[in-house]
DNA sequence: TTTATTGACGTACAAACGTACTTGAACAAT
DNA sequence: ATTGTTCAAGTACGTTTGTACGTCAATAAA
C-alpha cells in the first residue's frame, strides 16, 4: 500500500507503454509510443526517469544501457485512478459512474449481454 | 462544442461548489467549500477567475460585487473528464471500466437490481 | 467620523508538468 | 583511426497549478 504521488497524464502514457513492454530499454519505450504519437526519445527518458522517482518503475544498468521494469500493475493503478475520479466527480459513489457510462456512452449487444452475466453472478454471490 | 481546455483537480472543485450556488458571489462560493475543507477567500477568488478564463463560467458586477454563474452543466463537464479518462486509460472502450467498476469497487443489492433494469430497458430498445 | 471589514484586482511564487536540448562517453560503421 | 550513432545524465524552460498576499476603494460599525 505504498503511497506514491499520483501519476499525470503524461506519466500516465508512458507507464501504460511500460505497462506493455517491460522489461524495456528507453528506446524500446519510446518506439512503442512513436507508434502512436511524435515524441522526443529524450521526453521519455525523462518520464520513464519520473515515472521510477515517483515509485512507479525501477531501473538498472545492463552493462551501459538502462533498463526500466514497471514495478505497479495496470490493475492498481486504474483502481487508484477510478477511485480518484469517483471521489471528484460522484462523491465516492459508484452507481452514477455506472449508469453515466451505460447511458451517456452506450454499450452495445454484447456489452449488455455480457453485464447481464456479470451482475446475474453477483447477484446470486450476494444473496444467501 | 465550445473547446474549453481542461479543469485541473483543483478547479473542479470549485466547479463543483458553483454548480450547486450559482449563481453566486465569490463568498457564497467560498463558504460552501468552507463546509468540507479549509481554504482561503483569496484562494477562490482566483479559481472562480480561471474557471472564467477557460471559459466555465461567467461574470458581472453587481454594484461593487462580482457575481460568478456557471456555464457549463456538470453532465457536460463529468462527459468531457470521464470520456478522456477511457480514452486514457482504457483505450476508448467503455465497458472495461464499467466491468471495473462493478467488479472492483462494488455495487450493492438495489444497484444491481437498478443496472439490471437499465440493461432491460437499453437491450429493449436497441433490438428491433 | 475614525476605524474595521469586505471585496476587486493585480501580483507572487514554488512545485509540477510537458517537452526537450546538451554534453560526454561508448559503440558501430567506414 | 576517423566519424557517425546511441545512450545516460544533467540541465533547461515556459506553462499550469495550488495557494495566497498586498493594495486600494467602498461599505459597515463604533
Amino acid at each position: 500500500m505504498v503511497d506514491r504521488p499520483a501519476l499525470s497524464k503524461g506519466e500516465m502514457e508512458v507507464a501504460k507503454a511500460l505497462w506493455d513492454v517491460s522489461p524495456a530499454t528507453v528506446r524500446e519505450v519510446f518506439d512503442f509510443l512513436q507508434l502512436d504519437r511524435e515524441i522526443e526519445f529524450s521526453t521519455v527518458q525523462t518520464y520513464l526517469r519520473r515515472l521510477e522517482s515517483k515509485g512507479y518503475a525501477s531501473s538498472k544498468l545492463k552493462g551501459r544501457i538502462r533498463v526500466y521494469t514497471a514495478r505497479t500493475k495496470p490493475r492498481t493503478v486504474i483502481r487508484e485512478t477510478v477511485d480518484d475520479l469517483v471521489d471528484r466527480l460522484f462523491g465516492g459513489e459508484t452507481l452514477p459512474l455506472v449508469r453515466h457510462l451505460i447511458e451517456e456512452r452506450g454499450v452495445d449487444e454484447s456489452g449488455l449481454a455480457e453485464l447481464r452475466d456479470l451482475i446475474n453472478r453477483l447477484d446470486k454471490g450476494g444473496e444467501k
